[in-house]
DNA sequence: AGCACGCCGACT
DNA sequence: GTCGGCGTGCTC
């Protein structure tokens, strides 16, 4: 069943049923006093239960499976790992429109005669609104009504036998379908065409469109579409739909992919130079005793091409190939680069695609199509149904965006895909300029093969990288607002060599904090622990956490003084300054508010690669999958933020940003040049990023994580409780925390509140429970979830949520 | 997750 | 004295 409980249900069939019927079958069945949901078959078994009667399903779904063995396997290890059920797998796994609910309709007893003065007013309302249209669902309900709570009303027309309650269920996937027309057999003879044409003389556009098509079908010998026909003749629907009407034409429709390449020829895949012909050699010989092998290749080391490489080995074996991408390197930049080479074999698989375009997908990895034999795809598609897979690849393994955070399940995408290969027997390849702590761990340890990859295409250098002392800069008056002299400097020789810029910073909005000069106070989000940050393009104050918004308000709230502060900046206000300094030159910004919508990502990409943006200002939206010749200098406006982040991998997340933005700069012949503006240019981790030492920050960091007792020498669990309650999240954190350390001793960390203590009106703790190496995993998810269930066995306790979250880094 | 059931405060 | 809010428990 799609929804969190922990066990799963039994169901009575008929035998007939029974013989039909196999695991992976979709089947809608009755829950509960009145709903239907979907469930998936997982098991046909003849053990009738014996507390409880079984209900009858309601109806089979499929005619056949469409979620595979390997996947309810697979899905089976996910809900176990990652302590959820398997139905929020399930949920996340299956294309919504997969999965029917029911809703409630209720429509007017007409054979009942009402006296209408009986009624309330919403009663009254309510049949009213049914005279005009015959069915209505609980949502109209509410809005007809504008309030929340429409049961009772419903149970008061029901005891007037006025109206009538069905649930209604809906097949969401519908085929996408195109209209075709052909001539009537009556008209195809030759003869009858011209006497037909003759009759239609005296309607000279009709006459036109019949000689169109006879023309189109005569040329193409293919069916003829509608939105042709009309565009060839020039005809309108209403003349078309008028042949139609009359029996000339016939339409027709047949069903069609809405995902469709349409591209040229493949392309044969480029030679590989010496260096990466060596790396994909020692990745081949290293897959001989490795399951797993992890590419370390400086950034604009060409992986692509050795990735290309592989997949043509496996698709000349006939095998299907994942490629896993974070969600903002899935780029149609590089999507085009696959397509070129696979043509129609590459399928594409993320988040912005709609449900049905995700139905699609899934049918062609599921019947093995031709149309999905390279898979491309971020996160969630490591959950579609493969058939025969040969190889994963998960590129930037070390994006923290592989994790799923919320909702349940929990999962790592590069973890979860070395499982699924594992099923299949199959390959996994890590790749990333910037491993992570982990999969190199791993890597040093010898559990996955290494190979590394250090020169960059074309032997390009990499990039030069200068740190600049803004404190010092600031004293001697050097700073022009967020830019240093030598920001400006490298600026302005940058556009005069008519190159381009990419600015860096982590934060955006235009200050995340506004404060009042006079009485200190700054105005926070009703729903969250947070200042609000001021975005001057709309002129609001929001909130990045629960999505508040109001307007910026002309004097302070608490005493009413002008005089309002922001401290702070973000990528507008740097964005703002660099129009300021560079008039002449084109500025643009790219970030979480520039890029909604489904193309607003590409266009600011196009306008770059069309060299239409000089200076482009942006989140770390910016590191991932942009490849462009033209730019050579890169701007870290300041490196301090990320390095004080309270967190365990703040400099090991900020030594793979920086290097990542790095790599951005100088991608042709021309070195790039890379400043990095921070408060602390002595920090480790920056010498390190400058020094292009990945090397030494390893062993660093592990060293600080072997001593602090962190992953990946340790394992953690985290553990999150969750209430409006202030009160009641400490007094169950404490408890919680207590019965932890009864078993984990030191091991326990915490309950601690988090940095913004409350979201959304929800005030959050987190406790966190860390694993030694020689501790067995499984033992520890065991003790955790019997104190989970004595948790919530406490009466006061059960309304906290507990959310349970295994390996959260 | 939904939804029914039951208890308790607010308004007619 | 009823309506509607929220806490609690169950769903094959």
């Amino acid at each position: 069943m799609p929804i969190p409980l922990e066990k799963s249900f039994t169901y009575a069939i008929t035998a007939a049923e029974a013989d039909f019927l196999q695991p992976g079958m979709r089947v809608s069945v009755p829950f509960g006093k009145s709903k239907i949901y979907t469930g998936i078959v997982i098991e046909i078994h003849t053990n009738a239960p014996l507390v409880y009667e079984a209900k009858d399903i309601h109806q089979i779904l499929d005619d056949a499976p469409i979620v595979t063995n390997t996947q309810l396997k697979h899905w089976t290890w996910i809900s176990e790992y990652y302590m959820c059920t398997l139905g929020d797998v399930m949920r996340a796994a299956l294309p919504s429109a997969f999965i029917l609910e029911s809703e409630t309709v209720i429509s007017k007893n007409n054979d009942v005669t009402i006296n209408e003065a009986d009624f309330k007013d919403d009663e009254f309302i309510i049949y009213e609104a049914l005279h005009h249209q015959s069915s209505l669902k609980i949502q109209d309900l509410m809005s007809i009504l504008d309030k929340k709570n429409v049961l009772p009303v419903i149970k008061r027309l029901l005891d007037k036998n006025a109206i009538s309650v069905q649930e209604e269920i809906y097949e969401k996937y519908k085929p996408k379908l195109v209209r075709y027309v052909k001539l009537q057999s009556a008209h195809a003879s030759e003869k009858a065409l011209h006497a037909l044409l003759d009759d239609l003389s005296r309607a000279p556009k009709q006459r036109e469109v019949v000689m169109t098509l006879f023309s189109i079908s005569a040329q193409t010998k293919k069916p003829v579409k509608v939105s042709d026909l009309s565009e060839e003749s020039g005809a309108s629907a209403a003349i078309i739909k008028a042949l139609i009407d009359k029996g000339i034409l016939e339409e027709y429709h047949i069903q069609t992919d809405r995902v469709q390449y349409d591209g040229s020829e493949n392309e044969a895949s480029k030679s590989l130079n010496e260096y990466q012909e060596k790396a994909l050699n020692k990745i081949t010989e290293s897959f001989e005793n490795q399951n797993i092998t992890l590419l370390h290749g400086v950034t604009s080391s060409g992986k692509t091409e050795i990735y290309v490489k592989l997949i043509e080995t496996q698709l000349n074996r006939n095998k299907q190939v994942l490629y896993l991408l974070p969600e903002i390197a899935l780029t149609t930049q590089l999507v085009e680069r696959l397509q070129h080479y696979f043509g129609e074999k590459v399928a594409v698989f993320h988040s912005k695609y709609s449900s049905h375009e995700r139905v699609e997908v899934w049918n062609n990895v599921l019947s093995n199509a031709p149309k999905a034999q390279v898979i491309l795809g971020a996160r969630s598609s490591v959950l579609l149904p493969f058939q025969n897979l040969g190889l994963i690849i998960v590129d930037e393994e070390h994006e923290s965006s592989y994790k799923q955070f919320d909702p349940a399940p929990r999962y790592h995408a590069r973890d979860t895909a070395i499982v699924l290969a594992g099923i299949f027997e199959s390959k996994t390849l890590l790749g990333s300029a910037t491993p992570s702590l982990e999969s190199y761990h791993n890597a040093k340890q010898g559990k996955y093969g290494l190979v590394d990859l250090k020169q960059r295409f074309n032997n390009v250098l990499m990039p030069d990288i200068e740190l600049v002392d803004i404190k010092d800069k600031h004293k001697r008056k050097r700073m022009q607002g967020h830019f240093s002299d030598r920001l400006i400097e490298e600026m302005t020789e940058t556009l005069e060599l008519g190159h381009q810029i990419i600015l860096f910073q982590n934060r955006r909005g235009f200050s995340p904090i506004v404060e009042c000069h006079t009485c200190g106070h700054s105005p926070q989000c009703p729903n969250c622990d947070v200042s609000l940050t001021f975005h001057q393009y709309k002129n609001q104050l929001r909130c990045h956490y629960c999505g508040y918004h109001t307007i910026m308000p002309k004097t302070c709230e608490a005493c009413g003084s002008v005089e309002l502060d922001s401290k702070g900046f973000g990528t507008e206000q740097v964005e703002q300054e660099a129009k300021l300094l560079f008039p002449n030159h084109q500025v643009a910004r790219m970030d979480l508010d520039t890029t909604r919508g489904k193309y607003g990502y590409e266009k600011i990409i196009t306008a770059l690669e069309q060299q239409e943006i000089d200076i482009l200002v942006g989140t770390q939206m910016l590191t991932k999958g942009l490849d462009f010749r033209n730019i050579k200098l890169v701007g870290i406006m300041n490196a301090d933020n990320m390095l004080n982040f309270p967190d365990f991998r703040a400099h090991e997340r900020s030594y793979q940003l920086m290097a990542q933005v790095s790599g951005r700069a100088g991608r042709t012949k021309e070195r790039g040049k890379v400043l990095i503006q921070t408060y602390n240019p002595h920090h480790k981790i920056l010498q390190q990023v400058s020094t292009n030492d990945y090397t030494a920050m390893f062993e660093e960091q592990l060293e600080e994580r072997r001593i602090y007792k962190y992953p990946p020498i340790y394992r953690m669990i985290k553990i999150t409780l969750k209430h409006k309650d202030y009160q009641k999240v400490n007094v169950g954190a404490d408890w919680y925390a207590k019965s932890l350390r009864t078993i984990f001793k030191t091991h326990v960390l915490g309950p601690e509140f988090p940095p913004v203590a409350r979201i959304r009106n929800q005030y959050l703790k987190h406790i966190l429970v860390k694993i030694p190496q020689k501790q067995s995993l499984a033992k520890t998810k065991e003790a955790i979830i019997k104190i989970n269930n004595s948790f919530l066995s406490v009466k006061d306790f059960r309304a906290i949520r507990v959310i349970l979250n295994v390996d959260n880094y």
